[in-house]
DNA sequence: CCCTATTAATTCCGATAGCGCATCAATCAC
DNA sequence: GTGATTGATGCGCTATCGGAATTAATAGGG
């Protein structure tokens, strides 16, 4: 006697038990009861009948049962397909919420090679200054939507415009070619652009789909100087800009590098700027944006403020002005 | 007594139980306990005592009982921003998976114009062929992977390359210049290409993102005939192709139309090709893609070729040749 | 060809989780 | 201050779920 006889005139369809999915989906992972059950440290007996509910209320077989071997139907497929990443995502939400939970946390997304050569590096700083705050950092190169995702900020790399509304500038860049002191030790000293074509030019290949290479591409340097003809000895090509700059700190060849990125390595002499008189300016720059329910929590507060710190410290270690445009929305 | 208690071994983290996060969805939508309880024709103590489960299980306060208002903590809103979409997949896909049960149905996903101009007009005649055969039909634009999603097959424009691996060209293009008869009645017949010049160009706006619509400009044409310096009368952007066959149709201009979605109205006189020896070629073909799982399925056979042979006829009306390169793995 | 091992379905039964009813507690409106 | 509104709570009922044991189906081995 289900409620729904109960109450004839409301077509209960109560849609399917959160419950049942998982043992669906330990089915459908082990193509076998018994493990499944295992999985969810349940008999196998209880699995039976949790898969028998919910093909009785999709009201579809969702398994094949052959004596020996369990199959998905294909409508079992279907299901799959959307169950399994549905469920996964309400795991992570929960994981996320209870992980966070009464801790004050930021979260951050940004792309790889800031976060590996800018942002990681000082983080530590900000550790030892605000101890009770966690900071997580989603470096995944997807490209997060603040209003949507449950990160506080976005640092982003980009031309201004309307991507870059209501963001604040953390600093322009400009690009100098760099070396390994220990590359350059012996040879005669680069007097002319026309120089650099007796090194191994190392550049950012166009396998990664970025539509911002062009502008840090040795062949736009090699304009500007009015050396466009000029061939090199060699090309060396990779997809991430911390890759790059490790092929220069180990002396492979000269990098036309971002400045703020490389600040530190030359600060340390770990890298050195050859034909300083050289440098080119592109139009990117980077950017905070701050997500809309995040901007008035303190320690996200906090951590732009540290933020800003950080970038009024790089900008003077690069002579990098402040942006005139910017629409400054942090305090 | 909890089955943790019973069973200290295991760690039992059961990530939270069954169906409570209808009530908690229920209640965050109306912010209210008494409404969500309506909702799911419960009493509003089972909403109340779900909600406490939920948090006991999360072990954070999803909501903010005012006396007279509830309101979502941070953390609940967060946890709705990730549940809401993923039950709302689930709940999708029965429905889909309900929907078809039983009956043979082919998932089709493409563009709108393509729908609107060649697939839903010809679509009639494979209905009363195959009665048995439902016709789902996504012209949403969105580029969907037929590895996973529910689709069966796309039709797709591109041109020739890795895009189109394993797929099936129903036919080429070719750019006509039609109007309706209307607007040429009375007017002297166009004789060369700079003729164009005394009507309104009806064109695509690149405000949708198409990375084809350069093949489709009336600036190629004109480059192409030799006469690119030439400034017409007037110019007409429009976004979708169909919009510009209804104001071709409707006599507003001179329109530069893909010869596979226009022939029927060609044939049918409604449009009048002018300059018929100024047809330009464009790469641009239109595909058949065919979903891993479906390409064995009877319907899914059936309708390819149909779709086939729909394109033949098209092909001969348009005076379009196969394609060498095809590689086809139907049949 | 029969016997055994494997595996899902089924039956029976006890435990409990979830529900409704009635009531309480807190607050706001007047 | 009084009544209305709304969520929480105590209590009793029962449908549901889980476990143990058994059955049914069948593939593989001798």
């Amino acid at each position: 006697m289900t409620p729904a006889e109960n109450a004839p005139a409301i077509v209960r369809t109560r849609a399917v038990a959160t419950g049942h999915w998982r043992a669906f989906l330990a089915v459908a992972k082990h193509l076998n009861f018994r493990a499944a059950a295992d999985e969810l440290a349940l008999t196998q007996s209880a699995v039976s009948r949790q898969i028998q509910a919910l093909e009785d209320e999709v009201g579809v077989p969702l398994f094949l049962r052959h004596t020996r071997a369990v199959e998905l139907t294909s409508a079992g497929a279907q299901l799959h397909r959307a169950v399994g990443p549905a469920i996964e995502r309400m795991d992570a939400a929960v994981r996320l919420v209870r992980q966070t939970a009464g801790r004050r946390s930021v979260a951050i997304t940004t792309w790889a090679s800031f976060a590996s050569m800018w942002l990681i590096p000082r983080l530590e700083e900000f550790q030892r200054d605000h101890p009770g705050i966690d900071i997580r950092i989603d470096a995944s190169d997807a490209q997060l939507d603040l209003d949507t995702s449950d990160v506080d900020l976005a640092l982003r790399y980009s031309v201004p415009g309307p991507a870059t509304q209501g963001g604040m500038r953390l600093f322009g860049e400009q690009l100098a070619v760099v070396a390994s002191p220990w590359l350059l030790k012996g040879k005669p000293e680069l007097r002319t652009p026309a120089d650099v074509a007796q090194f191994t030019l190392i550049e950012a290949s166009d396998a990664h789909r970025s539509a911002h290479l062009e502008w840090l591409s040795w062949r736009r340097w090699l304009d500007i100087q009015g050396v466009d003809k000029l061939q090199p000895e060699r090309w060396l090509y990779f997809n991430y800009a911390h890759q790059i700059a490790q092929a220069a700190l180990s002396g492979q060849g000269l990098a036309l590098s971002r400045m703020p990125l490389i600040a530190d390595a030359l600060a340390a002499g770990d890298l050195l700027e050859v034909l300083p008189q050289h440098r080119i300016d592109t139009p990117l720059a980077y950017w905070i944006m701050v997500g809309p329910r995040s901007a008035q929590r303190p320690e996200v507060k906090a951590f732009c403020t540290w933020l800003a710190a950080q970038a009024e410290i790089t900008r003077a270690a690069i002579g990098d002005g402040p942006d005139p445009d910017t629409q400054d929305h942090l305090d």
